[in-house]
DNA sequence: TTCCATTCATGATACGTTTCATGAATTTTC
DNA sequence: GAAAATTCATGAAACGTATCATGAATGGAA
């Protein structure tokens, strides 16, 4: 069923101003033609209300200009934002973007790559959470704060150094005990230097750190166990909180100021990530703050890089430090 | 430029099978085919682990099973949610979704709405912003909360009722006096029935009410204003407010608990489109929750639908309400 | 004036798929 | 058992584009 409304082709506009196909093409294309026939074939093209057809370009090129984006939803505001700044990237270099969400489904990452081989897109950006992923060869890949071998660019954000700064922050505010909460995981390998940079700072300051993981499956509960377990006479036995993500640290909150434990005044705390609700100008938590354009725009100029076999295999961005009302500055 | 990695096609298929192209194609889409031909045909696909290949698909049949999603963009998270949802709608019929962001810029709309006629998607739905936008001809159109005309079909929440909602909740909920805080905008044809509803409902129950609008372009601060000129002696005229809009409703509370004013204990606060941060299952503030998934639901199956024409012209969807703390109950 | 180099429009071809008309082989019907 | 109906594989054509080899026309050099 060939779509009932026929727009104009090549052929028409060629036939329109009276020069053969090929011109048109070249027209079309920038290429060299001379004056008057440029002439004639942009009048047409106007008089006939031409658009080229994406399809008929993509057989003949195989390329789509659509570069595919793999990440598990848009719920997330991290994620949100990613999808922000990568859509605006691509736009910027004349490209599409096709956006695929996962829900953290291993098998439909996978399918979603399968994707790239039916010529549907020129590249694919991922932010997975299937460490035995597959990279498609032929295929432009170019992963999120996940490491998968030399041959697959990883652009991340200095999780190290976020680490550090955070610890090197509580310390500045003030702090005399910190701990670190986080919800581990086998597959975020690139975020869980957060941990060490975070831990290799405190020991480096003399600040005395706990550290609690909340492993793969086990409920949110384990973490008010955990705070619980911290408390004495209605006092935390620490005083700084460095949370691995935004997201959690935001339900810790709440918790915390169920428990009547005041925020910043008795424990204060740091996020990752510099998720602002809404857009807004104020940030949620005091967080540290991923350079999500930078990152954004290097996915992008790294997807379409000609020579990709020639990039860095990790590239790390730097982070900043934000006070979201959680932190004493 | 030809892609370099030259995947197998339907006729090494075919060749490889010892059968026809043709017969491969009626393998591929499922067709009557018989026994034995097909498992050859299977068998070589599998050997050769061929894909088809969607240019050539979509050169020769006119459509790419890609519908576009026309919206301002994602870092609002009730768009987040309405992508989130209109993704999964669409996958489960087997679409693709071609993301497209307009950051409330009219000439973007537009543009958006070109690439329809150049064959890359099969429908489109928009959110839009421009009242004024020409509805591309032959390309099915659907939108979400404004209303062109009969023959575009619209998809909205019953903002109408909503706003009714949100009186009798605030009544029942033991108001005095109430009032209505909105962004207005001359393009959100639909929403605006927020205020209708939330005005008729007060007179119908014999509440005090006042109406605030912030005008296109009236900064922020103009809400300020207002709510300063509705102070006391340290309290407030009113004891109930609704506001257009979660995201608004943030920004209002902060600024009211700034003020030294306590919510719910002053003054009780509604939002409407009910937002949830981070997928939490908390409301961020008390709320008119719209039926996202159902809005969605809705728009892919008439955008897909085969006979647009014989499709209503309004569409509205039951709200709820929702309690996050800032009622109460 | 002749010849060569350059410019540039032409027409044919190929990209990978679906579909249509054709005809061979099989089954059904009387 | 012959004719008609059915099943089903075949090969060719078409979708709209970009590119390649071809050759005509122009301009400059000898």
């Amino acid at each position: 069923m060939p779509k009932e409304k026929n727009s104009p082709t090549m052929a028409d506009v060629a036939r329109e101003a009276g020069v053969a196909l090929g011109t048109v093409s070249r027209v079309i294309n920038g290429q060299q033609v001379g004056e008057e026939f440029r002439n004639r074939v942009e009048e047409a093209i106007r008089r006939l209300g031409y658009q080229y057809n994406s399809s008929g370009r993509a057989l003949r090129t195989g390329s789509t200009n659509t570069i595919a984006f793999i990440i598990p939803n848009t719920i997330n505001p991290f994620f949100a934002l990613l999808v922000h700044h990568v859509n605006i990237a691509l736009e910027k270099r004349g490209c599409k973007m096709l956006l695929c969400f996962t829900e953290y489904d291993k098998s439909r990452e996978a399918e979603f790559i399968q994707m790239a081989r039916q010529n549907l897109v020129d590249g694919i950006i991922a932010l997975t959470y299937n460490p035995s992923l597959s990279i498609p060869e032929g295929t432009p890949f170019v992963t999120i704060d996940r490491f998968f071998s030399s041959s697959v660019p990883c652009i991340a954000s200095d999780n190290f150094g976020g680490g550090w700064l955070a610890a090197q922050k509580l310390k500045e505010f003030g702090c005399q005990s910190v701990a670190f909460i986080r919800v581990a995981s086998t597959v975020t390998n690139e975020p869980v230097k957060r941990k060490d940079g975070f831990v290799s700072a405190c020991v480096d300051l003399g600040l005395p750190f706990e550290v609690m993981a909340l492993e793969d499956g086990q409920p949110f509960s384990e973490i008010e166990h955990f705070l619980a377990s911290h408390m004495q006479n209605g006092k935390l036995s620490f005083d700084g909180l460095f949370i691995g993500t935004d997201s959690l640290a935001w339900r810790i909150i709440r918790l915390l100021r169920g428990m009547g434990i005041r925020v910043p005044e008795d424990v204060q705390v740091i996020g990752f990530d510099g998720i602002r609700m809404f857009g807004d100008m104020e940030y949620t938590v005091s967080t540290i703050v991923q350079p999500v354009q930078e990152i954004a725009e290097t996915c992008v100029s790294t997807v379409l890089s000609k020579h990709l076999s020639s990039v860095p295999s990790l590239i790390c961005l730097p982070v900043t430090y934000a006070c979201g009302g959680t932190t004493k500055a």
